[in-house]
DNA sequence: ATGCAATGGCCCC
DNA sequence: TGGGGCCCCTTGCA
């Protein structure tokens, strides 16, 4: 708990030193720098937190104090970190450091070269192939259709398939696995029997792709056919059921190594598995690869050195591992952050960036491998923190862009959209730490934390609560909707009404199912959609 | 309308 | 180092 004196102070931001360790953002620190920080929230609006603090030290990484402060004001908890009644007057998330930061929170990537024959490698075969010119961002911003309360708990993860380009898998949290056509709309299914409990991540079968592989919090890796539902479980942490919580294993992390033809999974203690995907097998024992005890929440393989394997968990590092020589304690590098790390990828393409979202609000960027990885090349301050409830954030590649610099992440703090306070999602140019769109959607009030960009096509589909979204650039939305309407399923349940009032203010006539809503509901369409939880003035 | 439940992280002893 | 208790503060449904 602070001091009882800082119950009235304002934002408190920290600057760390490089040679700070861990933990040591304390009280002290944050004391000393309180009347920098008020002078600064005087000033109107937009977002200046930031900015004077870089302009003093420059290549310190810039850390806000986490503790029990309102993520709006910086106040001892109140509400106000949502538009509500009950935020307190001259605080809105615009001026919050926790805000979505643009150019302000970003630290420049200083050339540092490591001077080992990685890096040599590097330089000679590596960075040609990783187009320096951006291309113009693709911006999918529009909703092309959707499927409400699709799930039955809330949507964990996402995957589009291979080679079908309108199919797109979604994990939830009862450990049901969705199969859905989105060109199709309608042509959807939800096997619910092939996991207990919350579905952590999912990858398709490399050798097959009517095939996908799938961990679980009830503890075994599932494949299941995607045409039948039928599924095998290829492992199962829990073979005597349950004995307590503390015995009860969970397997989090997912990824395929297809050069080698493995399976890998992570648990909830830190261990991870290696599945041959010929036999069905287990190869060898478990290594610990994270803090005995710890979650291991992400895996990644390489997309173009195999032996590279990247891990990210709960105790608070993410790894870089060689496949060869897998045992404790004999990671490459350890990537240190404040907080959890929820996921750590390397880019889609060359393989030699690495981009990590932390529970700390900030994303991080190293952008070589090869390169010295003892601080990230720049951080970005973004909104994602979470508690329960809600699926992790994740900041996700866009596999398309050439410059590898283009990055999906759903915002957790809500902003005000013309009167209505709404949780966009963000695309982040990672290599400027640029806010290069925030997409929204009237009546997707609920936040989005789960996001992916298909592989091939200008498509964003988005996971908010139980429901899936597809979203599309608004041009080509429209082009696509001439032949095809815009769809928004609402599955079953008694929020239906209600739900489908909300989506029938925004469609035009012609479509199935909205058409027959609004003559239900005998509400017609209106041009404003209703928004009844939150009553703001002022736009942005 | 109101309230509850599900449930993860982390701090402190 | 383990566990109890406190805090975090969404969403849907009863």
């Amino acid at each position: 708990m602070p001091p009882q004196t800082r119950r009235t102070s304002f934002p408190t931001v920290v600057i760390e030193r490089d040679t700070d360790s861990e933990e040591s953002s304390s009280d002290e620190e944050e004391e000393e720098e309180d009347d920098v920080v008020e002078a600064e929230e005087v000033e109107n609006g937009e977002a200046v937190e930031e900015e004077p603090v870089a302009k003093k030290r420059e290549k310190v990484p810039i850390t806000i104090s986490l503790k029990k402060v309102c993520k709006t004001c910086k106040r001892v908890w109140s509400n106000a970190n949502f538009f509500s009644s009950s935020r307190i007057e001259g605080h809105t998330t615009m001026n919050c450091p926790h805000r979505v930061a643009t150019e302000h929170g970003v630290i420049p990537a200083p050339h540092r070269i490591a001077h080992n024959s990685m890096e040599y490698v590097f330089e000679r075969q590596i960075r040609p192939s990783v187009s320096k010119i951006k291309p113009a961002f693709v911006v999918p911003d529009q909703v092309h259709c959707g499927v409400i309360r699709y799930h039955s708990r809330r949507v964990t993860c996402l995957e589009f398939h291979p080679t079908n380009n309108n199919i797109l898998l979604s994990g939830d949290k009862k450990g049901q696995l969705g199969v859905w056509d989105f060109c199709k709309v309608h042509e959807k299914i939800v096997y619910g029997n092939i996991h207990g409990c919350i579905l952590n991540n999912m990858k398709f079968n490399p050798a097959n792709d009517g095939t996908v592989y799938a961990a679980s919090s009830d503890g075994t890796i599932s494949c299941t056919d995607l045409e039948t539902g039928i599924s095998l479980s290829l492992m199962n942490l829990n073979p005597n059921g349950w004995q307590g919580p503390s015995s009860w294993r969970m397997l989090y992390g997912l990824d395929v190594n297809p050069e080698k033809g493995l399976v890998l999974v992570a648990d909830n203690v830190g261990l991870l598995y290696l599945v041959d995907m010929r036999s069905n097998s287990k190869v060898g024992e478990a290594t610990l690869i994270h803090k005995k005890g710890s979650k291991v929440v992400g895996l990644h393989c390489n997309p173009v050195q195999p032996d590279l394997l990247l891990s990210c968990g709960n105790d608070h590092f993410a790894r870089i591992w060689d496949m060869r020589q897998l045992k404790a304690g004999s990671s490459l590098y350890n990537l240190a952050h404040k907080r959890v790390v929820n996921s750590a990828y390397f880019s889609p393409q060359s393989g030699s960036k690495i981009l990590t979202t932390s529970q700390d609000n900030r994303l991080r960027v190293w952008d070589s491998i090869f390169g010295n990885l003892d601080s990230p090349s720049r951080e970005i301050v973004h909104s994602h923190d979470f508690n329960r409830h809600l699926t992790p954030f994740r900041a996700e590649w866009d596999p398309k862009d050439p410059s590898e610099s283009l990055v999906v992440i759903g915002r957790y703090i809500s902003e005000n959209y013309n009167g209505v306070a709404l949780h966009p999602i963000d695309f982040i140019d990672i290599s400027t730490g640029q806010l290069i769109a925030e997409v929204t959607e009237p009546n997707i009030t609920t936040i989005s934390p789960v996001n992916k960009l298909h592989p091939r096509d200008d498509v964003l589909a988005s996971g908010s609560s139980r429901s899936l979204f597809i979203w599309r650039p608004k041009e080509e939305s429209e082009i696509v909707q001439e032949k095809d309407e815009k769809k928004i399923i609402v599955c079953g349940g008694k929020a239906e009404k209600k739900l489908n009032k909300k989506f029938a203010g925004e469609s035009d006539d012609s479509d199935d199912d909205l058409s027959t809503l609004k003559s239900k509901n005998s509400k017609p369409g209106k041009a404003a959609p209703k928004t009844s939880r939150y009553s703001i003035k002022g736009k942005r």
